[in-house]
RNA sequence: GGAUCGGUAGCUCAAUUGGUAGAGUAGCGGCCUUUUAAGCCGUGGGUUCUGGGUUCGAGUCCCAGCCGAUCCA
């Protein structure tokens, strides 16, 4: 369960009938003090604010005067105006108030008493909590203690915080040490609430400002080097350029399903035949695969192909880009990064080495060893029927990915394994891609990509025999003819590549969890009733499938609506054990406006 | 999917072999005219994640469920 951490009430639902809880004592409060603002005549919700400074360029602004200043003349900006957040709020005495305000730049201290800010002022302070928001005016001067203060002459009220801001809390143990406690830890509640975990976490906040400039040097890297941005579609009919499981969904209108992308890969192709010589997207794909600390379902993708290209150009372009991204970020040439208890250094040329090699190296025995990959295919209870080479890649996934520590770069697959891939022009059996491994993880995979469209058709048939062969889940269901068509109109030769952003992030700010550098990463919902959890999921089930059977598609099968009909009988009966014959499938979440 | 750990006041955490649920901090009220954790006095605050069970008695033990975290395949 979680625990609301802001001391509110879970907010009512429009409908208002699930919650019965009091509203607490802190929001009521607040609420009071939102009421009184208002019998002062002060909007707790301001429209408009008035002309402000940031802080930083006060601090900064305040220094450059001071440097011309004298003990005689102090330095002094005259009428400042700011606004931010109220995180601290001490009280001396009856009349002398020093509030900390945050704005986007930082913190700056602010001193008021009533001979400044005046009796309306002072009531506005009254009704103050930490969280609310405030613009004010003053003058800036250091106080006696030293610290960079407006004093202020006009306080107005912007916003009303109606819960308490998590801030971390000071105390003294037993031995009399001055301690700190931070009051947002667990990470379920700073996931969920990512704005408190934001608001907080000036670290936290750091690690987004990063993950930005990634990206942002990655694309600039790109369009310095001719590559276009592109955006291809998100939603696929058929889902391709990926071994993996897609999320389905159904287009009402088109009454189709959809496919939410994999891989962009086929589309961006396309814009090579069409004439684009170079295109990238960054965006996101998403694959219907477990969570875990480097797996999120959605996750974003950096893609790119260039015309007349090869993978020996894709590892320069790589190694290129993450050193680029690595210099930005630390704003120095360091290249060394602390990550999962390894010290990794991006120096390039990164290793190179063929996949043959590896498997020999870490196996122990050669890939063309069939009696001995047949054996370790056993003890590893690998799926018999899965065909030659895959097994051959699930040993080497078992055996080699997690040793390979230093980036490398893991080039020349078997072709059987690489149905988007050309091979080289000596050996049909090697194919012309690479993947980058950094701390036994992928990180990127790229080849010389295929384009004889009487080639791509054979394989595309291939993976998905042996894909029913094997009744492997992530094996591609379907053939996609319209990228075959699309080959046929002539693909110049190309590299393409597909680097992990997240993985990037995490590893350039040493972070251990996907979850650390995505901002609203993919959680189970909460459930109100949590005893009902269980038929509420059953109920949702059958409805979706109810919904697929609307399909047009299905009604043309034979056979059909004898199966249909005899599914909804079934229906019938599910609803009366679940207890809701009438009424449809829902959760008392999905009723919210 | 499996194993382990966790969920107690707004927050961070205690609670002996099963025996009146506490502390710090935050909140609220009072005192104090330049602080850097301000200080002092007083005070309210609990469905111990949920539902069952055992027991005279359950935060604690048992069963089931919910939500996480970590490790493993």
């Amino acid at each position: 369960m979680l625990l609301a951490c802001a001391p509110l009430a879970p907010i009512r639902a429009p409908d208002g009938d699930a919650m019965t809880q009091d509203v607490s004592e802190y929001r009521a409060v607040r609420e009071e003090k939102r009421e009184a603002l208002k019998a002062l005549g002060v909007n707790p919700y301001e429209v408009r604010t008035p002309e402000r400074t940031t802080n930083a360029a006060i601090r900064t602004e305040f220094e450059t005067a001071e440097a011309g200043a004298t003990e005689e003349n102090p330095a002094v900006l005259k009428d400042c105006g700011i606004a931010g957040r109220v995180l601290a709020n001490r009280k001396m005495g009856k009349k002398a108030i020093f509030l900390d305000v945050y704005d986007g730049t930082g913190k700056l201290q602010v001193y008021m008493n009533a001979k400044g800010v005046g009796e309306q002022g002072m009531a506005i302070h009254e009704n103050l909590d930490l969280g609310d928001f405030v613009w004010v005016k003053g003058d800036v001067q250091r106080t006696r203690t030293g610290e960079v203060t407006l004093f202020a002459s006009e306080l107005r009220f912007l916003t009303k915080a109606l819960s308490v801001p998590p801030l971390p809390r000071e105390f003294t143990d037993e031995d009399g040490n001055k301690k700190s406690i931070d009051a947002l830890t667990d990470p379920e509640l700073r996931h969920r609430k990512r704005y408190l975990d934001l608001m907080v976490h000036g670290e936290v906040r750091e690690r987004f400002e990063q993950r930005s400039k990634v990206i942002t040097t990655i694309r600039h890297y790109l369009e310095a080097q001719g590559f276009l941005e592109v955006e291809t579609p998100m939603m696929h009919p058929v889902p391709g350029g990926a071994r993996a499981r897609p999320f389905i969904t159904h287009h009402n209108a088109l009454g189709m399903n959809l496919y939410l992308r994999i891989a962009p890969e086929l589309y961006l192709k396309r814009l090579l035949v069409g004439g684009f010589e170079r295109v990238f997207e960054v965006n996101r794909n998403f694959r219907n695969e477990g969570i875990d600390q480097t797996h999120n379902p959605e996750f974003t993708m950096l893609e790119l192909y260039e015309a007349y290209a090869d993978y020996e150009r894709m590892m320069e372009l790589t190694e290129g880009m993450i050193v680029a991204a690595a210099k930005a970020l630390r704003g120095n040439d360091d290249l060394k990064f602390n990550w999962l208890g390894h010290e990794i250094d991006l120096t390039p040329p990164f290793r190179r080495a063929s996949y043959g090699d590896l498997f020999a190296e870490h196996v122990g025995f050669a890939m063309t060893d069939k009696d001995k990959v047949a054996a370790e295919a056993k003890r590893l209870e690998i799926d018999p029927k899965q065909d030659y080479w895959n097994t051959v890649n699930e040993i080497l996934e078992e055996h080699v990915e997690s040793k390979l520590i230093q980036p490398t770069f893991m080039i020349d697959y078997p072709t059987a394994i690489c149905p988007l891939t050309k091979s080289k022009p000596d050996n049909p059996d090697i194919a012309e891609r690479f993947e980058l491994f950094v701390a036994g993880m992928e990180f990127g995979n790229a080849f010389s990509e295929l384009n004889e469209p009487v080639e791509q058709l054979r394989r595309f048939v291939e993976q998905v025999e042996l894909g029913k062969a094997s009744q492997d889940v992530e094996a591609p269901k379907e053939v996609d003819y319209d990228y075959v068509e699309a080959l046929e109109a002539g693909m110049p030769p190309a590299g393409g590549l597909g680097v992990g952003i997240d993985r990037l992030v995490m590893l350039l700010t040493g972070t251990d969890s996907i979850r650390e550098v995505i901002l609203f990463p993919q959680m189970r919902r909460e459930h109100l009733d949590q005893q009902d959890a269980p038929v509420q999921r059953a109920r949702i089930a059958i409805d979706s499938v109810l919904e697929e059977l609307e399909s047009p598609e299905l009604r043309k099968i034979e056979g059909f609506q004898q199966l249909k009909a005899r599914f909804e009988e079934l229906v019938g009966h599910a609803r009366i054990l679940l207890g809701s014959p009438d009424q449809k499938a829902g959760t008392p979440e999905d009723d919210k406006g």
